[in-house]
DNA sequence: AAGATCAAAAAAAACGATTTTTTTTGTGCC
DNA sequence: GGCACAAAAAAAATCGTTTTTTTTGATCTT
């Protein structure tokens, strides 16, 4: 599964951050520019490395070693790592270094009961504001999940990735109406923490449940029907499912 | 109040973090140690001038400039804006340098519904868990407060902040049972925005309204009965108006 | 032998300096 | 007078070095 943190020895690219645009157009309004700073560059990298569960939890974050991994410097490192600590994916401990976040059933139960509660008032309010654009939205994503989802029974190690990245996709565009950005944020840090839990249970357990896809099918159909009990009722029992999931993976340990 | 934000011009202060304790004690289990790292130091420092509206929003934040007015590091310094760019005080434009969060009649319409939503499930699940110690907390911060709120309708000016700080600890002391780590978290940065509405709304306008007194008072009494409902309804009001209250500061700007 | 003491090594925190990017300013041309 | 372009100035991003703190290991004492 990609490449181990400690195994690419890239040195030396102080200002190498690669430019998708070009200096004769202007940027569209509103429109991000391609740039991808050394922060954002570490920060990317280690999260991608927290989440799928190469950095295991407890991890010490050793300053020099990370930094010989990823090849940056100092500041920039300690730069990411401070906003992973924002994210809930890395601890600080006074003086004594940064670690990856440690995992826990109480802390899983609090992330899966803070994201039914607030997933479910976003998917409430999406409903409530969305238009046709947004129907498209969630229509093409649910379309691209089930595809991977097809596949994903014959050769899981090898989809497994593809099948997290189209399951967030889904998700994020059954709550994309939703017009408060400060939920939308809460909720993608509770959807991160609880897509730890699940792939690191990926790792030495199983595959999402097959009663996934149908729940997938059923909310789809209930957003697209705008009933707006029955969507809620439908992505909290999804939600909590999901977690019972993820549970099983760290019995005792 | 307090001092201007480009007036102290302490220099040099390399590992000058003043240690409360000891070297021969020891801390006590669990016990956080007294020292302040320079990046805490700058957060706080930068936090609370942005707060009380010393940092007006959208002024942007040169590095070099808060370097010399706060005497510490340009790495430390990105650091603090790092975590303060985290909890939606500072934004900061890709690669265009940081800037004190703009304000807006939609963003303290979502900050109010956002902190109406995640406080009022922490004062149910307080109540539900709150144990006779919680009780003589909320008590003894109500009691606090109310004394100051008292000499606020003398001296407005000279009780603001402590008054502010009082009605904090209230405010937390009420959700204070509450077993979820993230939910208290999250109602921390929405109470921190409305604050920062607030006192801005208090440099040009006026201190909080009569009515807030009694509101406190109610709902102590409602919590104290245990009484979820009630509880819930009259913090769920009382949110609201404070809101209401801040938001005649900026009409037109 | 267990525990305390001190020193050396490792790790983290803090800073200044350098390079890169952005913004401003000035100049020529239409 | 306004626009385009280029040079200079300002600001931001990144890096390496120095100082401080923590951990580890060895020696000494009881």
């Amino acid at each position: 599964m990609g490449v181990s943190p400690l195994a690419g020895n890239n040195r030396s690219l102080r200002g190498a951050n690669v430019r998708s645009d070009d200096p004769r157009w202007g940027f569209a309004e509103g429109m991000e520019d391609g740039r991808k700073s050394v922060v954002d560059f570490a920060f990317d990298r280690i999260r991608s490395d927290i989440l799928c569960g190469n950095l295991r939890p407890e991890t010490k974050l050793r300053i020099d070693r990370l930094r010989q991994a990823y090849g940056v410097g100092i500041n920039s490192l300690r730069e990411a790592l401070t906003k992973l600590t924002m994210d809930g994916l890395v601890e600080v401990s006074g003086t004594r270094g940064f670690a990856v976040k440690p995992i826990s059933l109480s802390d899983l139960k609090d992330i899966t009961e803070m994201r039914q509660f607030l997933e479910c008032r976003a998917l409430a309010q999406s409903i409530e504001h969305g238009d046709l654009d947004w129907e498209g939205r969630i229509v093409a994503a649910y379309h691209k999940l089930s595809r991977i989802e097809e596949k994903l029974s014959e050769d899981p190690a090898r989809y497994a990735l593809e099948w997290e990245h189209r399951n967030q996709e889904f998700h994020s565009a059954l709550i994309s109406s939703c017009p408060s950005p400060w939920l939308l944020q809460f909720q993608s840090i509770m959807y991160n923490q609880s897509q730890r839990y699940r792939m690191l249970s990926f790792v030495e357990k199983t595959i999402p449940r097959d009663e996934t896809f149908l729940e997938h099918k059923q909310i789809l159909d209930a957003t697209l029907a705008r009933d707006v009990p029955r969507a809620t009722d439908l992505l909290h029992h999804h939600i909590l499912k999901a977690a019972e999931n993820s549970s099983a993976g760290f019995s005792v340990r």
